[in-house]
DNA sequence: GACAGTTTGTAGTGGTCACTACGAAACTGT
DNA sequence: ACAGTTTCGTAGTGACCACTACAAACTGTC
């Protein structure tokens, strides 16, 4: 059995494709271009569209979850502690990409495009369970601290796309995030 | 000259198309087949596909203005006082489409696509100016809390997008906006 | 009634898209 | 050496896209 091509491989290369041009520019014929093969095997080893642009998210899901793995290794006290040890990973250009592409993915699952429509809020449900996990108080309390952690976060992240890092990181200060 | 169809009446169309199947798919004869008209029409009036798209976000940021319009008339203490203000005009389901087109614009703009990589952060940009305008203290702090302000309505918004109401409604809680 | 602006039809440009069919290599482990 | 898997070339499907060309019909104004 050959395999000069893993599935594996051609999903990073799928999820490296999705980072330079975004989810709704991703097509078979640029992740083949980006690996450098034929566009005919990266159909023959993800047959339906949909399946790889889903497979494509979760990779990405995975990486934010490794990006965050510092973060949510130690026990936190509430939602601000939380995100006072999120904020600094998250805040790095190298970070960039993975939220550009989550956004567009939200965006997309609010204009109900499959398969963004069911997977995200997923994801984010997701992140919000592994909040949820280490912090303190009964599992209704423990929820709300999540969530919040949550709003809070994508909401400094969002300012970091739209207003420059100075302006998201003025915010993070104002809010008690150092 | 007869006009049974003005500009305005098509944009306002395009707009509408865009709030049932999104940005993304926003086309010539999607917006024609919601007016009941000819999609020649359309190109007519708007000979450019960017321009028809950068006029309906421009229109949606109107759209916004004035869903918030009350939110705004008064000064405010600090960034929270503008978030009690603006959080129950926003957390209506009318709303909800103008967000959905937003987070997808924004998310676009993310992945570097014309015409949003440059008009989305201009409009985002406007409401800051616009919330500063506002506020108390020297123009530094006033766009502080203006950012602030932002950056916690969006991710209360997004939370609101991605799980639901409640749990928008219960970080909102959390963070002290009632 | 002439005129300019508006609406629509028909037709077509060249492009991209997801996806398929067919077949010939090249490589694989057995 | 053999069979199975993988890779890729060639070709093409039907659909949709933005956008154009051309001409006919309709509109209200002067």
């Amino acid at each position: 059995m050959g395999h000069r091509h893993s599935r594996e491989e051609i999903l990073a290369g799928a999820l490296a494709a999705a980072f330079e041009v975004g989810l709704s520019q991703l097509t078979y014929g640029r992740v083949a271009k980006h690996l450098g093969i034929s566009d005919r095997i990266v159909v023959y080893y993800f047959p339906s569209k949909d399946d790889l642009v889903s497979e494509v998210l979760v990779s990405m899901g995975g990486q934010l979850q490794q990006t965050l793995a510092p973060a949510f290794a130690t026990p936190r006290a509430d939602h601000l502690a939380l995100v006072r040890a999120a904020w600094p990973l998250l805040a790095r250009p190298a970070a960039d990409p993975i939220f550009a592409l989550f956004f567009e993915a939200n965006g997309l699952a609010a204009a109900g495009r499959d398969p963004f429509r069911s997977l995200v809020p997923q994801l984010v449900e997701t992140w919000i369970g592994w909040a949820a996990g280490l912090l303190q108080g009964t599992p209704r309390q423990r929820r709300i601290e999540a969530e919040t952690a949550i709003a809070v976060i994508d909401g400094l992240l969002l300012l970091r796309q739209l207003g420059g890092p100075e302006a998201a990181d003025r915010a993070a200060r104002r809010l008690g995030v150092r």
